[in-house]
DNA sequence: TGTCAAGTGGTAATGCTCTTCCACTTAAAG
DNA sequence: CTTTAAGTGGAAGAGCATTACCACTTGACA
């Protein structure tokens, strides 16, 4: 599942280079396919992975036929859009290793993915909830938890981090989040790091963190109606 | 579900009676009308509210058309399925504002409304994402709304809740709480408490409260992928 | 019991997206 | 420049859920 790679220190697989998805394509060929994965980030991030393939390959400026060739179906084009973002993720756990502080190389790193949510709603899409490419990002899912887990054990000897927390606490975490994210929509910013900051207070060993201001109560009431366009 | 019982204090608009809802309806039309709400519930509580019109008419035994003409739309079904829910919702903060120790009665409270999450996911949806019988639950909202407002004022006054939070923060709460049961399937009775356990720690003025187990790795990890069959 | 408007289910029509197919275009190699 | 296979867009087709229609059935009331 995990697929072949496993990376000493996931150099070489790190960065999937461009020639080893795109054989040989003809230039022009080459041109679109890079069209329409720009095209699809855009619109991922915008309103998540169920956005039509249709309205991509129209952003894209390509037919659907061209579209269908390249990424048969929304599970591929999700891959690919989404691909480099991933390790993104997963070298995020590994930067925060280089902390000399385990807890805040922790917090920093939980804080940048809710970050990284609020940015691109497909990417918060694909980190958790529908999952439509399921072993595609399996390598750097496991490198991101591999690391991540070695920076819970270190900020535990540190006596940060509460004992009983466990490294599946971080999927938790970003469930919730990207729970609150597509609910929020446009108020997002203002929620959802709330929502991080709240639960970085409890996985704390003792008592610290700041927390940021909620929205307002009018401003939520609008969200959760979706009075304000959103979504 | 809650009926007609209820508190003399918002009796009236507390139970919409059913007579208003058909004030004239055929015996049989009556029964059937029953039926599909019935099927309703038992299929948005399964699968979430997305689950297809077609579908319900069929577990409910009546054709497309007779769906329709009662409910024309996937909003006013929704509606008609989770109208007693949402009183429901309303009258546990009313409920709560009853228990003589204000933050014991806050936490029952919220740890309630988790639990009517997990046991109905469409309920779920209901309570904060894809809303789309808009102003239909309003009145059950605010009154939830105000009373929980109160019960905050007390937890505060009681010193036993933290001085910045807001009731809007339930809202986050759900939300989040939403966003673990839609990702984690089946294993959602194991996941989302332990959300709200993290939470209701992170709210509590000094520390205290007990923190639900969480699921194991593989469990979690499944869950991600959906390998379980889950949604 | 007879009448009839309310109520019903099947089916056809609509709308939306994805998929398939095919004649035309064009980059690339000799 | 010529050749040609890779690449392209549009249009037609298939699948699915919602909506509209219509001839038939049945509860309710006199």
């Amino acid at each position: 599942m995990v697929g072949n790679c496993q990376l000493n220190r996931y150099t070489l697989s790190m960065v999937p280079s461009k020639t080893q998805k795109a054989p040989s394509l003809r230039a022009d060929a080459e041109l679109n396919r890079e069209r329409i994965v720009e095209a699809a980030r855009e619109l991922f991030a915008e309103r998540g992975i169920d956005v039509t393939r249709e309205e991509i390959a129209r952003r894209a400026g390509v037919g659907m036929a061209t579209l269908k060739r390249r990424y048969p179906t929304q599970a591929d084009l999700v891959a690919g859009a989404f691909e480099e973002k991933m390790w993104l993720f997963a070298s995020g756990a590994r930067k925060a290793l280089d902390d000399p502080d385990p807890w805040h190389g922790f917090c920093r790193y939980v804080r940048s993915l809710c970050s990284m949510q609020l940015s691109d709603r497909g990417f918060s899409d694909v980190l958790t909830m529908t999952f439509p490419s399921v072993g595609r990002f399996e390598a750097a899912r496991l490198q991101a938890f591999e690391d991540f887990s070695e920076l819970v054990r270190r900020a535990k000897d540190a006596g940060a981090l509460r004992e009983d927390f466990v490294p599946e606490d971080l999927i938790i975490l970003l469930m919730a989040s990207a729970g609150v994210v597509a609910a929020t929509g446009k108020l997002a910013p203002r929620s959802a790091p709330r929502l991080v900051g709240y639960l970085l207070q409890a996985f704390a060993a003792p008592g610290g963190g700041q927390l940021p201001p909620p929205p307002s109560s009018a401003q939520m009431y609008k969200a959760v109606l979706r009075l304000d366009g959103s979504r």
